[in-house]
DNA sequence: AATCATGTATCATTACAAGTTACATGATTC
DNA sequence: GAATCATGTAACTTGTAATGATACATGATT
C-alpha cells in the first residue's frame, strides 16, 4: 500500500499560507511542496469546505487562510481531509461465520481502535499554531529570523 | 493501499491449530483462512522462525503449535510477522530542508508515535488464550459445545 | 478580449499485500 | 527405491488506492 501523506503535506502547506501577505496560487504551494498543482487543489479542497482556507479565481487569486492558526487544530484539518484510513493493517472480514475468525479479528479491531482513538486525541490537542512555534524555534536554533521569511507572492518576479 | 491482513488471518490459524490433534497442511489452513497454501506457507514462515510453530514435511506432515496459547503475545506475532507497517498514513519525508516542512512532519510523527505505543501495548497484554477464551464464549452463546469442534486432519475421508 | 487561476475529470504511475503457479527438497509409505 | 505427500521458495500476476500528469471548462481580473 502506498502511503498517504496528504496530512503532513497540509500542515506544510497552511504553515506557508500563514506566512504569506497575499493569496498563493496551487502552482506556488505545489512549488513549495514538491508536487503538483492539480493535487493540492485535490488536496486542499476540503479544507476549504470545512472553512480553513478560502480559494479565489482570476487574477490575483489564489488560496488564503481563512482562520488564525489558533483555531485549527489536527483533528480538524483530518477530518477535513476526509478522515483518511488511518491504518495500513486490516481486522479481517467483519462478515465471517467462523467464530475463531470472528474472536481473531475483534482483537485486532480492538487493539486498532484504541491506537485510532490515541491519534485522534493527540491531534486534538495540538493547534496550527503550535507547529508554527515550533517552526519558529527550529528557525532560532539556526540562528535565523522568521520574519526575514514572510513574503508576498505577488512580488514574485 | 491495499491492506494488510496477516494479523487477523495468523491469529486465526493459531485457533485452528490449537483445536487440532494432529498436524495441519498448509491447505487445509488455506481452505479454513479462504485463502492459498502458498500464501500460509509465507505468513507463517515468521512464526516458525520464531518458534511458535513447527512445520514438518512429507506423510502427516504441516503445521503444529510449539507452545501452549498462554505463552503467545499477540505483540509476539506482530514481531514475528516482521513488524509490519502499522499506518496508512505517512509523516512525510523525513529528509525535508523546509523547516514548516520539518514542523509538519514531526507532529504527524508524533501523533503517529503515540498511537503505535498505545497499539503495541494493547498487544502485549493480549495472549492467545485470551482469544481462545472469546471464541468458547461465543460458541456457548450460540448453545455450542466447542469440544464437539476439535478434529484430526488425517481423520478426514 | 486576453489572461490568470481554480474546479474537475480522466488517465498513467507507483507500491505492496495477496493470489497464483511452478518446482526443488525432504519425509513417509509401500 | 519409487511413488507420494508436504513444505520452502522463487517468480509472476492481480487488486487497490494515493499520487502524478494532462486537459479543459468556468469564473475573475486587467
Amino acid at each position: 500500500m502506498r502511503q498517504d501523506n496528504r496530512m503532513p503535506r497540509v500542515l506544510h502547506a497552511l504553515l506557508h499560507l500563514d506566512q504569506m501577505t497575499g493569496p498563493a496560487t496551487s502552482d506556488l504551494l505545489a512549488g513549495m511542496l514538491n508536487t503538483n498543482a492539480a493535487v493540492v487543489r485535490r488536496t486542499m479542497a476540503g479544507l476549504r469546505d470545512q472553512g480553513f482556507v478560502t480559494s479565489t479565481k482570476g487574477h490575483g487569486g489564489g488560496w488564503v487562510l481563512a482562520k488564525p492558526l489558533s483555531e485549527i487544530t489536527l483533528a480538524g484539518i483530518y477530518d477535513a481531509l476526509g478522515a483518511p484510513k488511518l491504518f495500513a493493517l486490516g481486522c479481517g472480514n467483519e462478515e465471517s461465520h467462523c467464530l475463531m475468525e470472528q474472536a481473531a479479528n475483534a482483537a485486532t479491531a480492538e487493539a486498532l481502535r484504541v491506537a485510532s482513538e490515541t491519534f485522534l486525541s493527540a491531534l486534538s490537542a495540538i493547534t496550527m499554531a503550535d507547529l508554527a512555534r515550533d517552526y519558529e524555534t527550529r528557525m532560532k536554533e539556526l540562528g535565523l529570523n522568521p520574519d526575514d521569511y514572510r513574503f508576498d507572492a505577488s512580488k514574485i518576479p
